[in-house]
DNA sequence: GACCTTAGCGGCTGC
DNA sequence: GCAGCCGTTAAGGTC
């Protein structure tokens, strides 16, 4: 471990070099300005920032609001720190795309490193799979004749949430977890006409399965001659009212089945 | 400015609280699990990761890899630590949507905080705007009679890249940055569809501006009778072979514009 | 506030 | 590797 508090330039660098060459974690806080030219170009003045290098090597540079970082590499770049004419600079560079990143740091009033051992997973339940699963689980929540077929049904044109039958027709059901919009209805569309002409039937109905959906999504559905169905939320089921008994059983019966 | 290296927990409470309550950054590296209920409900268990709070109250939890946070809130949170069972308990919640994370950390390897002064925005150039306003200065682009009408048309179902005309046709062009997919096209789609029957006309011709496409979209972009134009990404221009002179020109070319 | 879109989206999955 | 798509998407803009 290594640290520290208003340290001179030099200094930083020589915690920089180790800490990426250890893969541990570091972190400065400092004044620095940044340069990105890969997918883009983007300049960011120079400025009070947090600077964050992962063991997997991806770097992170955070303002002091809000969730994304402004600035970042993906994992696996190669980083370099040299100090010239009173300044830091630090390159961070990727292939595939080819992209680099410079920081010009000139003032750090704290600077970390540590070894960072890497932890388990995250666990969601919630997701429009879980959505997919319950309606395939219980098709009555789509209508009392519709028997589901499959879940997550793969065409070259994206998968199909549930695909199913009532009666004679085909029903292709796509999910959406919260209020539908137009690209929602775009996907069924585009689902309902690939299927219909692969198979080459007609019979084929389309239903938009969300617990909302906006104006002119359910215009254009209408438009389409496809349905809407108003669905309770995947979190509805692990809302509030439920005891943490039942959750800990979702929890186990979602993982077995991963 | 607050630090401590392997402290005790109720240290770690002060340190995040006197962080918190002046709105300053806090960074914490140890070992906790993370429990979130909200939009999802997930479950990290125990291990080691940092934890970042930012003066505009958002929350990041990072494990060792991977440029996204595993868990997060959003801004404007309430945050809350208490120490109890030999574990320490930080409590963040958000209204609208209601949100919770829980951590309970057991561990701490270090703990910071500090101020943290907002500083400048990014400045970004290459994104899709640019291609269209590319497009809109540079007609050939698209073709020898294309003429721009518009830029960024706003409509109730999206708004339209470039409008323009050939001859006595309207045509509506969609960019893409990359290569252009499925999406894309039902995008473009859904634009031609809306402005003929919003005018009630039918010579609407649609065209994908991407650098390239992918084979399914180029084939349901031919069924509906709409053409691709292969142009340079927006990086194009600001490519290996730019001079930096030419860069800083078209980064005050663009700063005059917007 | 509702709605729609982009993003240097990231990350995952299936082929 | 490409392709398509979900995401606790986030963030921004317009109506």
């Amino acid at each position: 471990m290594m640290l520290r508090i208003a340290p001179e330039l030099n200094e930083v660098k020589d915690i920089v070099s180790v800490g990426v060459r250890n893969k541990w974690l570091v972190v400065l806080l400092g004044v620095f300005g940044v340069n990105y030219k890969g997918r883009a170009v983007s300049e960011l003045s120079c400025g009070e920032r947090l600077l964050i290098i992962k063991p997997d090597r991806c770097v992170l540079i955070h303002n002091s609001g809000g969730v994304n970082p402004i600035n970042w590499m993906r994992e696996g770049s190669s980083i370099n720190a040299k100090l010239n004419d009173e300044v830091l600079k630090i390159k961070v560079l990727n292939i595939n795309p080819r992209e680099e990143l410079v920081l010009i740091i000139k003032k750090v009033s704290a600077v970390f490193t540590n070894d960072f051992s890497s932890a388990g997973e995250l666990r969601v339940i919630g997701s429009e799979a879980d959505m997919a699963r319950r309606i395939y689980e219980n098709p009555s929540i789509i209508s009392k004749n519709f028997r589901p077929v499959s879940l997550e049904e793969q065409t070259k044109y994206g998968f199909i949430d549930v695909l199913g039958c009532e009666e004679k027709d085909y029903v292709i059901v796509e999910c959406k977890r919260y209020k539908a919009g137009l690209s929602g209805v775009q996907q069924l569309r585009r689902y309902v006409e690939k299927f219909k002409k692969a198979r080459g039937i007609n019979n084929v109905k389309g239903v938009l399965a969300a617990p909302s959906i906006t104006r002119n999504a359910l215009k254009m559905l209408n438009d389409w001659g496809f349905s809407f169905k108003r669905v309770e939320p995947p979190m509805h089921l692990i809302g509030e009212r439920m005891v943490q008994e039942k959750l800990s059983k979702f929890l186990h019966e979602n993982e077995t089945k991963n």
